[in-house]
RNA sequence: GCCAGAGUGGCGGAAUUGGCAGACGCGCUGGAUUCAAAAUCCAGUGGCCGCAAGGUCGUGGGGGUUCGAUUCCCCCCUCUGGUACCA
């Protein structure tokens, strides 16, 4: 076997890690840890995609070097396996979703040992395993067993909960109510995300543009009784604590944004009788402003209290309980045809175009109560139920959505902020002629006239609170997280509903005892959605649906848990995966957490990572964890795009047309933009076409302009590049190294598989540079010596160590292959290769391409694994240059190199370049008036 | 619209604190080897002018700071990703 052969090599290291269990990780860390961590993929029936292994060998290769410099690593690998994706994949193939799961394991787990990652298999979960899920549901009843204590900040056991004294006296069945109210797991009727195409209700954060994010599918919003967890209690922490982790800075601001914290004011505006206003302004100055509004007023959120008396109008959102009492009888009809237009129209319409407000006018009026004016309520769908009390006062010349209503419906505009005389608009905007959001000072608002925004705002909190009609409050633009889907594929939630003597649901609750966990899923013959809210678990068999404790019947929850819970917390299990006792030992917890570096896609930004902190921290709160982050450094691996491909257009009597002359019609078809004829669209060879310019253009008529562009690789484009083919054709070192030699690691990359073959070029030529490859026998290369090292081979080796390993540190793998690179195109035209400096070279390039590593290290006389050899150490004595190169510029220009002591003083520099040929001749009629010289740097000759 | 990120040869990309632009790889060109090809090895390879020495332009565009800018500042353009009535 002469020639580098990964087929056969690759298998063999595989099976020899595999056998030796080479990576099996101890139970605590010994010496220093690291946990690294990959997001752990969907095991999905398409198998491995090449954007898999770019994070997954970037782990690696810092698992594999730090193992070197001595670290105890943990570094573990599983499946997300429950969810949408898997069931409908079963559903597709008319499999068992448990079956099609296990076999989706099966295929990852050998496309993933295929590629020699040195993950510690033995620790492997899925998501999916009873005796994982078993301790999912334990957590979430810990998360019904916690109610959050604002005070405090913290979430506490359930039983700590104070009860008010009215709800004790109103019985025991009340006082549990009182309890369930609290609990971060909680039931609610709720506005959701119905999906009637997947059968199954979705997370605010899993709709897009009212479309689902798995499929695309149209979502409805209908009122459903729902499992809820109440992240928002949790708002501020997860806000606050980003700041303690080392996450890319857009990541967290898009957490940040997703959480949306906002600060204003909750004012009430009256809406009782008329003659009432005074003694209810009575009654609030001496009662203060109550915790829940009452039926006769109206509480409105505002974030810009200063702008109360320029409120021209009200609007609630067509949701609100209070239309009904609004409406007066000549607007009934009106207001019934919009609020049921509103309720049909989804969520996707009514986000398509913002800029047309609709709206309509209730009839009913409410007191403004800084100036007792009379304004309008009016219903709009601009305002949203969920958020804020679902009612706001509007100030056309101040908020933009405000003033476009405005104009629509021809509401009176009042200035009451003067954006001052710098602002170039500031005529039309007191005018009411353009609304202005900006700060500014006070007109128009009695005694805080001048005032500055800030001022006003904070005096105005204050005399509403004295007053009692409003307080300080926050909203946050992040809801309650929905928990519950109407799916089969799902860990069961571990709940039972106590039944009346009817035999229906009393709703009273309780969880099932931990010791009887896990809840199974049952087994269904029918678990296809069928496009009705009811889950597919409601045909479950009795004797799992149904059962008695301590004399009282129970029918078991029916909705399953969403995708995102069993991904909360698998970093945890797998510290101490096989534990039948707890869901993770607390010693091995503190040893190992936190994660110390995750690496993972940019799409589960505000999903999964604020999924599973806000878990973390309820885990941290009742003491589970030591840690109040879960993730300490996070990294996004850019995504890796389809090959280059160009298009060009051409008309129905193939005459070629420009890219730039076609658009496309809402039908996907393609029309010529002058004369409205179609085109079709053809695809072009690298050959075909040629650079003109900015762009491409047809090499047979350069008049033709020509797209060329990158597409996100998908099954319907045709440009997936699967893992299995370039294993294959060129080896799993070659992959890695190329995936990895591709850029940075964050940046977005095209694919081309012609990078592929040049870095296996530079494995050939590893495997040359220490084999003879012309004898039959496997056997080292004959320049290979036992000789010392020249001084000149020495630097060049630990040139290579410093660079590769200062690249290896910061995940900067691509410069570090090119150093590699640069190693081997020397020593190949060495003819004396020194033994001892092959073998350092091994070892750097092991994490990279353990492969072929291992293989070369045994060939040079060793008879086990180069995984816990020592990492090669950079000698910078030996860096040391005697002499360096400077560039001599004149005017910042480089004209000549001089060749000088290292260490050479500034003045001698200086000398040593005027004396330079060159220089002399360059500077001979020229006048210096400046000479900047920086020692071991340059010299710049600044001339007239 | 808003928020991120990015624009460097034919392509992917490199370049410490502002100090030699284009490392490394692909592709391409020429040569060696070969009956031939593949493979391999050697040399060259940003544009323009020039036989050459050399000159000149050049990091999306325009301006600025500086002896010196891919790097810092201002304005603009393009692309990619995210997001959208959150009061």
């Amino acid at each position: 076997m002469p020639r580098y052969n990964p087929a056969v090599i690759e298998p063999k290291w595989q099976n020899y890690w595999d056998v030796n269990k080479t990576f099996a990780t101890p139970d605590l860390p010994v010496g220093e840890k690291l946990y690294v961590l990959d997001m752990f993929p969907y095991p999905s029936g398409n198998g491995l995609h090449v954007g898999h292994p770019e994070g997954y060998t970037a782990t690696d290769i810092t698992c594999r070097f730090e193992r070197m410099r001595g670290k105890s690593v943990l570094h573990p690998m599983g499946y997300d396996a429950f969810g949408l994706p898997a069931e409908e994949h079963a559903i597709r193939t008319n499999t068992p979703p448990r079956e099609s799961t296990e076999n989706n394991i099966e295929t990852f787990t050998r496309q993933l040992k295929m590629l020699g990652f040195s993950y510690d298999w033995d620790r492997s979960i899925a998501t999916t395993d009873v005796e994982y899920f078993k301790w999912t549901q334990w957590i979430f009843l810990q998360l019904f067993d916690t109610w959050y204590d604002l005070e405090k900040q913290q979430g506490r056991p359930i039983n700590e909960l104070p009860i008010p004294q009215d709800v004790v006296a109103a019985g025991e069945r009340e006082v549990r109510l009182y309890q369930d109210d609290h609990r971060l797991a909680y039931q609610a009727d709720a506005l959701v995300n119905w999906c009637p195409e997947l059968g199954t209700v979705l997370a605010n954060e899993e709709v897009i543009d009212g479309r689902s994010e798995r499929g695309s599918h149209p979502v409805q919003r209908i009122p459903l009784r729902q499992w809820t967890l109440r992240i928002t209690a949790y708002a501020d922490r997860l806000e606050n604590d980003l700041e303690h982790v080392d996450w890319p800075s857009g990541i967290k601001k898009l957490q940040a944004d997703w959480i949306g914290r906002s600060t204003g004011a909750e004012v009430d505006f009256f809406i009782g009788p008329a003659d009432d206003i005074t003694q209810w302004k009575a009654e609030r100055l001496a009662g203060g402003f109550p915790r829940k509004p009452g039926d006769d007023v109206l509480r409105i959120y505002t974030t810009r209290p200063d702008t109360l008396f320029g409120a021209t109008y009200m609007v609630i959102a067509p949701e609100h309980p209070f239309v009904e009492r609004l409406t007066t009888d000549d607007c009934r009809e009106a207001v019934d045809n919009y609020c049921q237009q509103a309720s049909l129209r989804s969520d996707r319409d009514r986000t398509e175009d913002t800029s047309t407000k609709t709206g309509v006018f209730t009839g009913g009026f409410a007191v403004n109560p800084v100036n007792d004016e009379l304004v309008p309520v009016w219903v709009a769908d601009y305002v949203l139920i969920s958020y804020g009390t679902g009612a706001i006062m509007a100030v056309p010349a101040h908020d933009q959505r405000d003033f476009e209503f405005a104009q629509t419906y021809d509401i009176p505009v009042v200035a009451v902020v003067d954006p001052g005389e710098d602002s170039e608009d500031r005529d039309d905007v007191l005018a009411g002629k353009v609304c202005s959001t900006v700060q500014g000072r006070a007109i128009h608002s009695e005694e805080y006239d001048g005032l500055e925004t800030a001022v006003f705002k904070e005096q105005i909190q204050t005399a509403l609170t004295e007053q009692g009609w409003g307080r300080a409050a926050v909203n946050y633009k992040l809801r309650d997280w929905l928990f519950s889907r109407q799916r089969f594929w799902g860990e069961p939630f571990p709940i039972l509903h106590e039944l009346g003597d009817d035999g229906e649901p009393n709703g009273l609750i309780r969880s099932v005892d931990i010791a009887d966990l896990p809840v199974d899923l049952p087994y269904l013959e029918d678990y296809k959605p069928h496009g009705r809210p009811e889950p597919p678990l409601g045909k479950a068999p009795d004797e799992w649906l149904y059962c008695e404790i301590d004399g009282k019947r129970y029918r078991r929850e029916i909705n399953t848990m969403p995708q995102w819970a069993g991904s909360c917390w698998y970093f945890l299990r797998f510290i101490d995966s096989k534990n039948g006792e707890v869901f993770v030992d607390p010693e091995k917890e503190k040893a190992w957490m936190p994660v110390d570096l995750y690496i993972g896609g940019a799409e589960h930004a505000v999903l999964h990572l604020l999924y599973a902190r806000f878990w973390h921290k309820v885990l941290f709160d009742r003491g589970h964890v030591s840690t109040p982050e879960p993730f300490q450094r996070l990294v996004n691996q850019g995504m890796i795009l389809g090959e280059m491909e160009y298009s060009v257009f051409q008309d129905a009597d193939e005459n070629w047309v420009s890219f730039a002359a076609a658009t496309r019609s809402a039908t996907g078809d393609y029309h010529h933009r002058e004369n409205g004829s179609e085109l079709q669209q053809i695809q072009l060879d690298q050959q075909q076409v040629t650079r003109k310019g900015d762009g491409w253009v047809l090499v047979e008529d350069e008049n033709i302009g020509v797209d060329g562009r990158c597409y996100k690789m998908s099954k319907s484009r045709g440009n997936v590049v699967n893992p299995d083919v370039v294993v294959s054709d060129y080896g799993a070192d070659s992959l890695r190294l190329y995936e990895m030699f591709m850029g940075p690691l964050v940046a977005t990359k095209p694919w081309n598989m012609s990078g592929v073959n040049g870095v296996r070029g530079f494995l050939d030529r590893v495997w040359r540079m220490i084999v003879d490859d012309r004898v039959d026998n496997l056997a080292v290369n004959a320049a290979l010596s036992d000789d010392g090292p020249t001084a000149e081979q020495l630097k060049v080796l630990h040139q290579t160590i410093q660079s590769v390993t200062v690249d290896t540190e910061n995940l900067d793998f691509n410069t570090a292959i090119a150093r590699m690179m640069e190693f081997v195109n020397f020593f190949t035209g060495q003819q004396s290769r020194p033994q001892s400096i092959m073998q350092s070279f091994l070892l750097l390039l092991s994490p990279y391409a353990p492969h072929i590593a291992e293989e070369l290290w045994e060939l040079l006389g060793s008879d086990k694994t180069l995984a816990y050899e020592p990492w090669p150490v950079c000698d910078e004595s030996l860096l040391v240059e005697n002499t360096i190169e400077v560039p001599v510029q004149i005017r910042g220009k480089v004209k000549t190199r001089i060749s000088v002591a290292a260490d050479i003083s500034q003045a001698d520099l200086e000398q040593a370049a005027r004396a330079d040929k060159r220089v002399t001749e360059l500077l001979s009629d020229a006048e210096i008036i400046k000479v900047i010289v920086v020692p071991g740097r340059l010299v710049n000759f600044v001339t007239k």
